[in-house]
Formats: structure tokens, C-alpha cells, sequence
DNA sequence: CAAATTAATGATACTCGGTATCAGGTATTT
DNA sequence: AAATACCTGATACCGAGTATCATTAATTTG
């Protein structure tokens, strides 16, 4: 996985530094979304800038290979995504716990058979989606 | 509906001060969501203050008076809103033009009849949801 | 392999949305 | 009218993110 983004940046252009290389692979550790300073924090020890950290993530971004998630709390996160032909485009069903914050994510995508039909009432051309259902879970209910 | 806004501010024990009634006058105002800086761009000219209209729309929010939505570019957007039995929460299930901007309301709720079933999947309480689609819109789409 | 070129870096300063603080002001209560 | 509590605007501050820029490091060229 990691060798296959650095050498995605390569491919585009893009020099293959220590820095980026230790973004690339504490990055690829994280399974739910982070943030930039997370990722600063982690990397702050061996030298790396908070700029770097921001822009790079913008350019792996801007590379496919992170997606940007909106959470509630104001900060940009970022999270590993591909796009498949089944979701031509980045999207991520989430379900939040209110309590613990804990995010779990939808398996099945609610919203697939949905699409067709609001396109059609909409007029838009459909390309993607994003969904938060918000709430409590399991062991935050009493 | 301005009438009605600054009573539930009596009832709930607040005073009905100058800014108050000029930023509720403001706010009933917009149809599509809005920010602070809007509001505040408009009124600072009658003297009110910038911690004043981010304290106030505060406020009317935890009165359920404005809904927070969250849109894409960052800083929070307030817009008016009303619960109803059948959406217990606010929520705006929302299709946005990536070309122009507009934002179109869903006037059917897509997911009203899916959120039992992933309650009980998930094992959540599920109490609101945020929906945005994106796509092209019609005028901007050729 | 150097030298030259160009991209990328980290430090710093800055912007912007939003909030904490606080002394002065204004409604309400007595 | 005096006392109380609430509310205000000014100001300073915070955190996330970006622009700038001199320095450094990766690549290209000779
Ligand atoms: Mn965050
Ligand atoms: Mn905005
Ligand atoms: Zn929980
Ligand atoms: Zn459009």
C-alpha cells in the first residue's frame, strides 16, 4: 500500500522526500479519519514541519489517496478511501455517537437505491454523497 | 414569526434587548443558511458588536430557533428551521451544484424509511441525520 | 561524479472563524 | 430609586489552515 502511493507520487512528478515518506507511512496506520495535527504530532520528533504536514496532505489528497470527511467539529480530517464502480465517488455513511463520539461506519449504503430517482426529480446529474446519521450508541445507552 | 421568536426568548427568561431584536429581524430575513460575518456585515452599522452576533445566533440556536448546518467550506452556517413529529430533528437533506453552488432541498426525505433498519443493525439510537448530495445542476450542467 | 537546476522544506508571519474575558451599560426586581 | 443580574461591545486570544521566503535536498545535466 505504501509502496504503491509513493510510487503514484513519482509516477506524477513529484520527488520522493523523507518527509513525504514518513507522512505516507504513518498515514497508512490510521483505519478512522485523523487530522493533520495528528499526524504533525507524530512527526514533529523526527523533524517534520506543520506546513509540510498540512501540504502534503492536500497533495495526497489532490492524489486520490486520501479523502477529505467532513466531521462536526470544525477541523478538516482526512481518511484512506478508494472509489470503486459501485461508488464511482468518495462517500462514507457514517453513523456518530453524540456521547463518546465513537463513529461507526454503514456497511450496506442506504442511499444506492435512492439516487436514481432524486436525480431525476432534482435535475441534477448526481455525483456523490455524504451522509451522517447522528446518535447513541450501544454502550453509551445506559 | 419574528413576534413568536422574541416571546420564546421572554418565556425562557431572556432579555428582549436592541441587538436581540435586531439580529432575530435579521435572521428571519434569509431563506438559504447564512453565517455570523453575514449578519454581523449587515448590523454593525446600528452598533452591534461581532461577539454579540456570534453570542446571539448561539443562542437561537439552543432555542431551536436556527439550525446549524454544515457546509462544505468551513465556517458555520446557521439557517431557520422548525421540528416536526415526523422529523423529530432538524435535518436538511440538501443536493449541491459543484459548478454554481445553489443548494436544493430535498422535499422528500430519502432516508425516512431507512432508519429504523440500521438502528437495529447498528444497535444506535438514532436521533438526526445530515444528508448532502453533490452533483451538477441542471442550468449548469450544458 | 560534480555542477546546475528545480522542487520541497521548515520557520515565521499571517488570515479567518470563533470564543473568553471584562469593565461598563441596560433591563428587571425590590 | 437602588440593587441585582443580565447583557453588551472592545479586546485579546485561540486553533486550523495558508502565504512567504530563505535554505536545503532531490533530480538532471554535463
Ligand atoms: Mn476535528
Ligand atoms: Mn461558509
Ligand atoms: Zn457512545
Ligand atoms: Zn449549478
Amino acid at each position: 500500500m505504501v509502496a504503491h502511493w509513493t510510487e503514484t507520487l513519482k509516477d506524477k512528478g513529484f520527488r520522493l522526500t523523507a518527509p513525504r515518506k514518513a507522512i505516507v507511512d504513518q498515514v497508512s496506520r490510521y483505519a478512522d479519519p485523523f487530522t493533520a495535527e495528528e499526524v504533525y504530532q507524530h512527526l514533529k520528533k523526527q523533524g517534520v514541519g506543520r506546513a509540510t504536514v498540512f501540504r502534503t496532505l492536500k497533495l495526497l489528497h489532490e492524489l486520490d489517496i486520501l479523502v477529505r470527511v467532513h466531521l462536526e467539529e470544525g477541523c478538516q480530517h482526512y481518511q484512506l478511501g478508494v472509489a470503486t464502480s459501485s461508488h464511482p465517488e468518495h462517500h462514507h455513511d457514517r453513523i456518530i455517537c453524540r456521547m463518546c463520539g465513537s463513529i461507526s461506519y454503514l456497511d450496506e449504503c442506504p442511499m444506492k437505491k435512492n439516487v436514481a430517482d432524486i436525480a431525476k426529480r432534482s435535475g441534477y446529474r448526481v455525483q456523490g454523497r455524504h451522509l451522517d446519521l447522528y446518535g447513541v450508541c450501544r454502550s453509551c445507552d445506559q
